[in-house]
This record gives structure tokens, C-alpha cells and sequence, in this order.
DNA sequence: AGCTAACGTTAACAAAAGATAAGAAAATGG
DNA sequence: CCATTTTCTTATCTTTTGTTAACGTTAGCT
């Protein structure tokens, strides 16, 4: 049921038996259909997921708008981690953009299993570790490329991504209009 | 002599005596110059520092021009943190913008210490989680916001900061030329 | 003090993106 | 399988930003 999740945990931090078996104990599996709103804007995140199967997104909300933060796809952790890590209310949303099959644990329950997993700490830092050096990649990307080279950056590293998503939420996560991003398409198709 | 460094780790952590004291044994006070490079792009980065005074910035290189990503005040924690943590010669430069009194320690040293004082890595987690969640902040003004918005946004929450960094160092970080900024500038002050 | 380099502003033009609307294509749901 | 959304494209117009260059000011250096 948790193999695919200990596969992830693998890359981090080896667990052993009895450490897993703590672990399964708060893990809960889960399936649920496309356009599930797993985090709702304004609520507190109480729960963190794992994707076995599926993909999902983060977004905000700009005046009405839904402007997409992030896509989640199989073998990542997801959750609305500015709420979840800070306890205030989410300006994050999540919805599943197909359906999937999630492994569920709730926040506090994690937190709680560190005194009794000290080395759960050390997985828990290497995690975030990575999320920050992404993020930061992610920041780069905004202040140094167009939109444009942001587009072709994502067709090379993540090609499979562009079929799965819809290219307005592409174009709100690129921090452009889809009308613009369907213009810079037409630039690049066309002149090849 | 380290005192404003516990003073700034006891907001995540408070340090036994004892964990303080071996803290203090990889710790080491530096004062460097204005424009002083602590780290050059290409470098891998080996020290982290905090700032018990001064200001600094990091920033990358794009086609010779030099982008600001970050800057960095009092009593926060500085680092080329993409090449610290994955080991990899750093896109990221940094360098003094103001003489600087630091609290330098090797991170290979911090690294190592985790074994010796178990209860260091829930500092650290605590403080990879808060900088993951202001990188997020930063990626959802990126998209969220015009450079118009983002330049009023630091107006309002850090207006000492405009007074301490060059504009043409503010106007990269915001993701714009510096041309830009002083055509924002005037729009939003002629308008009053 | 005087020289030089760095910095901020402004102007003129080009390129790109936003806003809005209309229409075609595709997906969705009974 | 049809009707209804949703999605994507295209066009027009406006606004914003980028680019380049010129100019005055300031700051740093010797």
C-alpha cells in the first residue's frame, strides 16, 4: 500500500522497520476524483498528501482569478505548506487536476511523531532543504528569463507536464495571461 | 561576542548551555569591508554567515549583467544556500553592500554537529521551513503582482531598506531594468 | 581638488504583454 | 449523441516594459 512512499522516503533518509511501521500508522490512502479541492482557500491545512497516482495543483486567488502556483505530480509531497507550516488560514488552494490516488497523513500527527522518530528530523530537513533550493530556482527563473524562455524551459524539462495541464492554468503558473502565452506559441511553432 | 547570534536562534530553538558552548566552538567573528565577495558565482560555497551588522546581497549573472535575487539585513542568516546545500558550484554571488560584522561558520562543521547535538536539527528544520515559505511568498508576488505593486509592497514593509541598496540593484530584484523603476518611480510620486 | 566611474532620470522608439471581444475547437455531462 | 461549457486562438487597441542613448549628479579615488 505505502512501497511507493517509502520509495520517496528512500531518497532522503533510510527508515528502518519499526521506524516505517510508526510512520504507517498516521498514513492514511486515499483516492478521490478529478477537480477535488483538497485545500480551499481561507481554510487552515491540516493534512499533507503523497502522490501515488494522479496531479494536482496549487493556486491563488488575484481579484477573482485563480492564478496557478505550482503542479504536483506523481511522487511528490503536496500541501498548502505556507498554511500548514505557519497555522494561519491559506491563501493556497489545491485541487486534483485528475484523479488520484493519495497517500494522507495530517500535519499535527507528522509533528507529533518527531519526538518519537527523532530522525524524522532529519528527513523533514532534508525535504524542506530541497523545496528551498527549488524555490529559489523557481524565484530565478522570474527575475532572469521571459516568459518566453520560461515557456521553453518547461517544454524541454518537463514535456510530459504540457499534456497534462491546461495551458491558461500553464500560462497564470509562467506569471502570464494565457491570451499571451498562446501568443508566445505562435511565435515559437511558427518560426520553425 | 555571539550573543545577538542566541538571540536569534532562540526565536527557533533555546540552546542548553551546553549545545551553545559546542555551537561556539565552530564559530568564528569576521569584519569585512564594503563590496567585499563572500561568495563568486562559480565557487562552491562552503560558509555560512549571519549578520550581526551591515548589508549584503545575492545575486546571479545574466550575460555579463549582474541580477539581484536577494538582500540581506541584520540578523538573518546568509548564504549562497543553493550551492551550500546541494554541494554544487553556485550560480549565486554574493558581496557586501555596507562594512559588515558577520558570524561565519563552515557548514560542513554545522552539518557534522547535527550528530553531536540531535536537537539542532529541529533549528534547522524550523529555519529551512521559514525560508521555504517567505521563497514561496516571494514566487506568488512574481506572479501575483505587477512590478508597480511589488515596488509599493517593499515601500510599505521595508522602507528602510530603499535607503540602504542602490535602485538599480532594487529594480533587478523586482524583475525589471532599472529604467523601469525610475518610470514607476515617477508615476507613483508625480501622482501625489 | 580634480578626474573618473557609477548612478539616476529622461526621451524616443521598438517589442511585448494586458484587456477585451469574438469565434473555432474540444471536452464534459446528461 | 447532442447541448453546454470550457478552452484555445486570433484580432484590435492600450499600457507597460525593454533598449539605447544622452545628460546631470553624485561618489569614490589618487
Amino acid at each position: 500500500m505505502f512501497q511507493q512512499f517509502f520509495q520517496f522516503t528512500d531518497r532522503y533518509l533510510r527508515f528502518s522497520e519499526k521506524e516505517k511501521s510508526a510512520l504507517e500508522d498516521i498514513l492514511i490512502f486515499r483516492e478521490v476524483p478529478k477537480k477535488y479541492p483538497l485545500l480551499k482557500i481561507g481554510e487552515i491545512a491540516r493534512e499533507v498528501y503523497f502522490i501515488n497516482k494522479g496531479c494536482a495543483r496549487m493556486f491563488y486567488d488575484k481579484d477573482g482569478e485563480e492564478i496557478t502556483g505550482f503542479f504536483f505530480l506523481e511522487n511528490m509531497m503536496l500541501s498548502g505548506f505556507e498554511s500548514v507550516l505557519t497555522r494561519q488560514p491559506s491563501q493556497q488552494g489545491i485541487e486534483t487536476l485528475e484523479p488520484c490516488e493519495l497517500v494522507v497523513f495530517s500535519f499535527s500527527a507528522f509533528e507529533e511523531l518527531h519526538e518519537k522518530i527523532p530522525r524524522l528530523n532529519i528527513f523533514t530537513r532534508k525535504l524542506l532543504a530541497e523545496r528551498f533550493v527549488f524555490a529559489q530556482k523557481v524565484v530565478a527563473s522570474l527575475i532572469l528569463d521571459s516568459p518566453e524562455e520560461r515557456y521553453l524551459n518547461l517544454f524541454q524539462r518537463q514535456p510530459k507536464l504540457l499534456n497534462r495541464v491546461p495551458q491558461h492554468m500553464l500560462a497564470t503558473y509562467l506569471g502570464i495571461t494565457p491570451v499571451s502565452l498562446s501568443r508566445i506559441r505562435k511565435r515559437i511553432f511558427d518560426g520553425k
